[in-house]
DNA sequence: GTTGAGCGTT
């Protein structure tokens, strides 16, 4: 039933595309068949996901086979609410190699110069800064993809939607994460015994610093902070250094 | 845990 896309595109031709827009982030292609297939023969659906993360990317592509049948999705489900959220449908005005299209139907196969240089929506969200500061990219796609192509998005017909979702994405992230913070804080420390100057560790003793002042607030007097920050590197050996800024007391 | 205009793939 819902095997779309296992193998790319089917058969695209004579096919009319309908963009369904404003979807949730967790709805499937299988939650949209039953509803799109109610108003004629839907011969693919494909909903764009996030190649890192595999989630949705909030709308999908719903393809009929006749264009009444489409016309007619379109006027029943544009506003329709769909899992809280009031979907959109519409033809679709690209094909997926941007190929001349009308009313969602491709009427040219291949574009003759346009390509792929349609203006896409510069959409930069926090997750993507996130993972561009991680840079994780050239590793975890691999293994990304090979689950991307594994699965797709047919990890519901397993009736488990969303375990798999948080048992096959919270592993890799914690993964990811600890090992890379871990590996930093070992290459930085390691930087710091190597080099000679290792200026701005010793300018961060906040985290030391922190949680005693929410137990303490104002008992703190200025002298002992003043030598805190004063702390010249120069003078002291690195060691000592980060001896001293990780010990809450530098008298001794 | 986190988002919300838009046009797409073994």
């Amino acid at each position: 039933m819902s095997h779309f896309g296992r193998s790319g595109p089917p058969d695209i031709a004579d096919t009319y595309s309908l963009l369904v827009l404003n979807i949730s982030f967790r709805t499937s292609a299988d939650d949209l068949f039953p509803l799109f297939d109610k108003y004629g023969k839907v011969v693919d659906i494909f909903i764009p996901r996030d190649r890192r993360t595999g989630e949705s990317r909030g709308f999908a592509f719903v393809r009929y086979k006749y264009q009444d049948e489409a016309q007619k999705a379109v006027d029943k489900l544009d506003g329709r609410v769909v899992d809280g959220r009031e979907i959109a449908v519409q033809f679709a005005k690209y094909g997926p190699n941007a190929e001349r299209i009308q009313k969602g139907r491709i009427i040219e196969k291949v574009p003759r110069g346009r390509g792929r240089s349609r203006s896409r929506s510069p959409r930069r969200r926090y997750r993507d800064d996130h993972y561009r500061d991680r840079d994780y990219r050239r590793r975890s796609r691999s293994r990304s993809l090979d689950r991307y192509e594994r699965d797709r998005y047919y990890e519901r017909e397993r009736d488990y939607r969303y375990k798999s979702r948080s048992y096959s994405r919270s592993p890799d992230y914690d993964r990811g994460r600890g090992r890379r913070r871990y590996d930093d804080e070992l290459k930085s420390r390691s930087q710091s015994f190597d080099s000679a100057s290792p200026p701005q560790r010793s300018l961060s003793p906040r985290k030391s610093l922190s949680p005693r002042r929410t137990s303490s607030s104002g008992n703190e007097s200025p002298k002992r902070r003043s030598s805190r920050c004063s702390i010249t590197p120069q003078s002291k050996s690195p060691r000592n250094r980060a001896n001293d800024s990780r010990s809450p007391s530098p008298d001794h």
